[in-house]
DNA sequence: CAAACGGTTCGACGGCGGCCGAAGTATTCG
DNA sequence: CGAATACTTCGGCCGCCGTCGAACCGTTTG
């Protein structure tokens, strides 16, 4: 039956504890079983019941090193429920922490917020040359088995931005050309100098375009 | 704090029953609390209970009409979580139920599966007709305090397909034209004959694109 | 008005699940 | 080897929450 099934999925992000892994793990990156247990505020035992269910559900995946072991989400899937999710009842004063984030963040291993609406849009326009310009290897990321291009709606711009295995690589290539930098363990990203000319360059992005709103 | 509030949406779906609730307005339609109670299998009582958590949480919204009471989903937001929830995990064999909404179903309110996703496409190629063709309102569409164009990427295909007040007004009009029929109380929806023809009319759509995969 | 019907409130029951302390395994390091 | 560290298992506690029976309100119908 099909509710059964939303609502084991469902159950696995409705306890705090196991919530709060998750969105630590938002930004794409691993993390070892003890830093989740004190993102969560629980003791390793807890975390680790918590950590065994998730894997279980199918919605992270661990990978041992000596005597620890490194969890990351399981995909962009996940990713994209916990967006969702956070999408419902957005009140109209977002918190201050979320508005931080409102600009540029990372969600999962791509692009969200203002800037990555925006490259969207750009990038969606037709006969645009940003991806021939920026020599991304389509080809390449074609024969991965993910799929190449997805959508994910934002929840604060209420507008889509792309995902899937072009995003993620999109991102390692901003980050990479260090236009983008992360943010301590946050996942609010910053534009670089050299990331405001880039952009201006090759999206044709405005300065007025970093004002705040 | 951001844990909580995604745990508290997802606690919303947590529930077998609130889940089934939930999916049986997955087609956007209204239903009353008691044929909800029965779509979950539970009594009148624990309906009335779980209806109203849905309420307060943001997630339905309901409408009195003489002494019964009609609920619906709240927005595309809620719809969008579902199906993100139920496409974590995919397996590669779907139960035969999945298998018949594979085609053509609806999302809330607007058209999903394999048709919705090919017909987005098909809008989205540069320099297609098919709104003016359609005499789709763009204008009027774009006046209402929702956003005009949303995607909704489909857990069937993994691909994107409009949502959005577009979307909805693209179904409302297959509808209205005799293109697609509900099947009794299900999501389900089939092409009739003459939807046939005007698919391969506006939209290019092969005869071969019906066969079975 | 009385009967029927849809929805709600109350209270009690029962079970599931998150939490931690304590103890157990494995790996690293001195 | 022994100490320290990361993670796991076990057991018991506690609280939350879904469930239903019974009784209660409001609307509709005859």
């Amino acid at each position: 039956m099909q509710p059964r099934r939303i609502a084991t999925a469902a159950a696995m992000l409705a306890d705090p504890s196991r919530a709060a892994m998750v969105l630590a793990l938002m930004d794409g990156r691993s993390r070892s079983a003890k830093k989740l247990a004190l993102d969560a505020g629980v003791t390793a035992q807890t975390a680790s019941a918590h950590l065994r269910k998730l894997v279980d559900a199918n919605m992270l995946v661990w990978q041992g090193q000596g005597r620890s072991k490194y969890f990351r989400l399981a995909g962009a899937d996940v990713a994209q429920a916990v967006e969702a999710l956070s999408s419902i009842d957005v009140q109209r004063a977002l918190p201050a922490a979320a508005r931080e984030l409102r600009f540029a963040r990372c969600c999962y291993d791509h692009l969200a917020g203002r800037l990555g609406v925006a490259l969207t849009e750009e990038l969606l326009r037709p006969g645009n040359t940003v991806l021939r310009d920026l020599a991304i290897d389509l080809a390449a990321l074609e024969s991965s088995r993910r799929p190449l291009f997805r959508c994910c709606t934002d929840w604060t711009e209420r507008r889509p931005h792309v995902a899937g295995a072009l995003g993620a690589a999109l991102l390692r290539r901003y980050r990479d050309e260090r236009w983008l930098a992360t943010v301590d363990g946050s996942r609010k990203l910053i534009v670089t100098p050299a990331g405001r000319s880039a952009f201006a360059r090759f999206f044709a992005l405005a300065p007025t375009f970093y004002a705040p709103d």
